[in-house]
RNA sequence: GGCGCCGUAGCCAAGUGGUAAGGCAGAGGUCUGCAAAACCUCCAUGCACCGGUUCGAAUCCGGUCGGCGCCUCCA
């Protein structure tokens, strides 16, 4: 039974094969580098990195490529308003690319706090000017595109297919009420491929048809095609994005004779007591805000336990739920030995991770994943209990490789706290056992150190007090 | 106006034809000097509502009500 996806092209679930056996190309649309990242940043990230690392489990290579769009992104609409990363370098007083590269580190550096792993390859837009120039070139020279007055716009009359992944009819795009008229352009639909750079405007290249820059849907087609192959397999998004960004996308792409991608991914939206969380609404949480309050851990498992096609809430009550499961689970790794002594043998759990596997291979579904694993938690406490320490280490073993491995929760954390944690217990017991040794107590004071020893703690009484050591 | 999604316990959230996962919160119990943790039991005769199809529906169809999204920048 091959991994199921759903395909927002075709609208159903279908089974994943990749184009080349044994190698998986993903491309996602990332973050637009201009302003601190929210929480909605977080989302696809997380989730796609979870699917990486499914995919990989399965023996699959994946190269994992995300974009970074430094250039062509306009405030307003498509053919409008300013460009993000313009206006923010006017207000910071900086060169656009110190906005670009100020806001490129913090999100991938909040990104890795949240357990995302650092994508194979992340081609920034500016970084692909001749690129875009020859697709839009292309478009030209198949009769897809026009010039008009230094600009190049897409004519959507000319592509019969537009529309076919949002579902929209290309005829009645018309009639939507916000569909601007701009003189130059021939059809309120088409949409800017190259726009000229009016004389203030400080992000300009030279072109064939002047200098000017790129519209904001052409990086994606470039940059996705020019790393994975003229046809590749999945391509990935927040779902606004469908309608124009990816519509756009693969009206270009294919436009210009290239497959594009065969699959499409799109996670849902993050509300906030029932609200979509919105930018441009500042309605959003800061996720440097949120990670201060709480375990970056409790943010990803937060956003895996619903699916990532529904909408997903980040009330603070329903957060804190996570956050207390997230600790059951933990408490339970942490009480479970780490290898086995005697007992059941590693394949106690074999159920468990069919399941576990059938949730994930059935479009991701990490909330019914993650179920597996309380069920886990729960026998294997049950087990630990019974003295069955072997099923326990097993238990043990499963979470470091689903719960750390595939989910990419980390579990070393607590690890690392039960480290600081043990040094200041040994403490107490040295100041217990230097009281007894003052009231002259020494059968007390030595069966704390004989008990300590047998637990591979060595206490050495020195002229400045107790010193202890782990033997190894 | 067009397209689309959703409505499952106090909260979060799976399930898309076979008789309601899981988490959080809550109640009772075992254990315990008391707690905590852990474990056990309980917690939706019902999945917005009304019809229909079916041996059987939370799941399919029709309608009603309610919430939301896209059609502008947004992940």
């Amino acid at each position: 039974m091959p991994m199921h996806l759903y395909d927002s092209l075709k609208r159903r679930l279908v089974p994943f094969e990749p184009l080349v056996p044994g190698h998986v190309g993903i491309y996602v649309c990332g973050p637009t580098v201009y302003s601190e990242p929210h929480v909605v940043h977080a989302r696809g990230p997380v989730v796609f990195d979870v699917l990486r690392r499914w995919l990989e489990r399965q023996g699959n290579t994946v190269r994992f490529v995300t974009n970074v769009t430094d250039v062509g992104h306009l405030t307003d609409d498509g053919d409008e308003g300013e460009d993000k990363l313009a206006k923010r370098a006017k207000l910071e007083r900086l060169e656009p690319m110190e906005v670009a590269e100020k806001y490129f580190w913090t999100y991938f550096d909040t990104m890795r706090r949240l357990g995302v792993r650092r994508p194979s390859i992340v081609p920034r837009a500016t970084g692909h000017i001749t690129e875009q120039i020859a697709l839009i070139e292309e478009l030209i020279a198949n009769g897809l595109a026009y010039e008009a007055g230094g600009s190049v716009y897409f004519d959507v009359s000319a592509w019969s297919a537009y529309g076919e992944l949002s579902g929209r009819d290309p005829s009645e795009l018309v009639e939507g009420t916000r569909v601007e008229v701009r003189s130059e352009k021939r059809d309120p639909r088409d949409f800017a491929l190259w726009k000229r750079a009016e004389r203030e405007h400080i992000m300009r290249w030279p072109s064939p048809w002047g200098e000017g820059f790129p519209g904001w849907h052409v990086e994606c087609s470039v940059m996705s095609t020019k790393y994975l192959g003229d046809e590749f397999d999945i391509h990935g998004g927040g779902l606004d994005l469908v309608f124009p960004h990816h519509e756009c996308e693969l009206a270009q792409a294919r436009g210009a004779g290239k497959p594009f991608a065969r699959y499409w991914m799109h996670w849902n939206m993050l509300t906030l007591g029932g609200e979509k969380m919105s930018k441009s609404k500042g309605h959003v949480v800061d996720l440097a805000e949120l990670l201060e309050q709480v375990d970056p851990m409790v943010v990803r498992f937060h956003l895996l336990r619903s699916h990532y096609r529904s909408l997903s809430d980040f009330a603070d009550e329903a957060l804190q739920a996570s956050a207390a499961g997230l600790k059951r689970l933990r408490s339970a790794y942490a009480s479970w030995p780490s290898h086995a002594g005697s007992g059941t043998p590693a394949e106690a759990w074999t159920t468990a991770r069919e399941r576990f596997a059938a949730a994930m291979d059935n479009d991701l579904n990490t909330p019914e994943a993650i179920a597996v694993l309380f069920d886990v938690a729960r026998d294997a406490n049950k087990a630990r209990d019974a003295g069955d320490l072997g099923c326990a280490a097993a238990a043990r073993s499963l979470f470091d490789d689903l719960l750390a491995g595939v989910l990419g929760i980390d579990l070393t954390g607590a690890r690392e706290q039960d480290q600081a944690l043990l040094g200041d217990v040994v403490q107490l017991l040295l100041e217990q056992r230097q009281l007894a040794r003052k009231r002259r107590d020494f059968a007390a004071a030595d069966a704390i150190r004989e008990r300590l020893a047998d637990l591979g703690v060595t206490v050495e009484d020195t002229p400045d007090g107790a010193r202890w050591r782990r033997q190894d």
